[in-house]
DNA sequence: CTGAACCATGACAATTATGTGACAACGGTG
DNA sequence: CACCGTTGTCACATAATTGTCATGGTTCAG
């Protein structure tokens, strides 16, 4: 899963700059230079945290927050105010429109980096404590560990995301290219016959257990994850 | 050690005048006018206890002692929160977003003073017995000692620190960006690859005595203290 | 029965993540 | 000021994981 941030400002050096720090933290970054080009693409790349520019060419900063905040769905984007003058009456009204944070230019990207991350955590809460189970077979997100008849068992993070995700939608038969798009994520480019090859990492490490058998293939349709064995 | 007290109130005169009287009293007293300046007192001078102010500009009080407390670091600093009206439902939300105590304004000093001590003495008292534990690893607070099989061992402020951390939190998996965050706290700076290096120094302190491998790796994950050995 | 499509599997090399030693900066202290 | 312990950063070593391919087995329509 990887996290998606806009950053709206007008002034080109300073977007790319900031660009190229997030892209090295491994961020995807979408760029917008005005309001208009940011509504549109908040609401086509659903972005996970935003950095918006107090000045903009047209519609300023605080008001394109404000009219965001107005929409339910965009109400939980977390934002980070830029501004050029760390000036105390521009803090508060940005806080007032929505902001969540708040930062005076020029940006030291350390710091950046570290608010965002600190956003980032605090908008996704804490995280589930759930613990996916199908028969023998345990999965506990927050300890990010498997159990398989009470051992505890060691997966590599493919192999990882892969029984989660068929823990998470059994039953349903998924082709490579869904489990590449959904497990792996739509950016990345993967053959898919790898898939393969992960499916069958999967079956050995359930082997030895007498599980193998839940990796189900439905030829010419992809995979399955069942608990209930073939007939 | 003096004991330092931090006044979050953005109303000049009742700072000034709470402040006279808790300088008599031997505290070392510092203020804050709001929240930002309140966060940043609070990671350079950590004081022992703090009086906040329900009505606060920009953030209130009570947004600001829950960021607070979501931060480990800051998770043990009592807090007093002041109020101008004695409402049932401010109290409610007050308790449940951390704050230890609870007052109405105007305040009167001689019961602000002895709420102050009793808060202090329970603070101090409860970590005084608090000691974590794990295995033959025994951490106690109050003391700031770490004891391994007996035999006193030190560490240093960070190692100190992330080893509290973990025995508070076993079993689940951090993120170097959550221990930065959880342990380092959120305002501060640092690479993450440090975390590493500090996970190391807490292996080497902890390898005499056979219980490194507590600290447990996970790939592409981070990091899990655990008192169960890995398979 | 047969060939083409489809899938399983082992091997391998590239890529990535983590471990580790060294070092410089810093603050405190004698 | 020199010394010491601590901390954050870097560069390199090591280890684990991953994607790809070649090969061989299986299935199925015709």
């Amino acid at each position: 899963m990887t996290t998606r941030i806009l950053i709206i400002e007008d002034e080109k050096p300073i977007r790319e700059m900031i660009r190229f720090a997030l892209e090295r933290e491994g961020y995807a970054v979408d760029e917008a230079g005005d309001a208009a080009e940011a509504t549109s693409r908040i609401s086509r790349q659903r972005p996970d945290l935003m950095l918006v520019d107090w000045m903009l060419p047209e519609v300023s900063g605080v008001n394109l927050i404000r009219s965001l905040r107005r929409n339910e769905i965009n109400r939980d984007i977390p934002v980070i105010m830029l501004t050029a003058r760390g000036e105390e009456s521009d803090k508060v009204t940005g806080l007032e429109a929505g902001a969540d944070d708040y930062m005076s230019k020029p940006v030291a990207i350390k710091e950046l980096l570290a608010r965002i991350r600190a956003l980032l955590r605090r908008s996704r809460g804490f995280s589930q404590e759930e613990t996916l189970q199908a028969g023998i077979i345990k999965l506990n997100i927050a300890t990010h560990q498997i159990t398989i008849n009470e051992q505890a068992v060691h997966f590599g993070q493919t192999e990882y995301r892969l029984l989660k995700f068929f823990l998470q939608h059994p039953e349903r038969v998924y082709s490579r290219g869904q489990l590449l798009d959904l497990v792996w994520g739509e950016t990345v480019y993967v053959e898919e016959r790898t898939v393969d090859v992960h499916i069958l990492r999967l079956r050995k490490l359930l082997k030895p257990y007498g599980v193998e058998s839940m990796v189900q293939t439905v030829r010419g349709a992809g995979y399955r994850f069942s608990q209930a064995v073939e007939s």
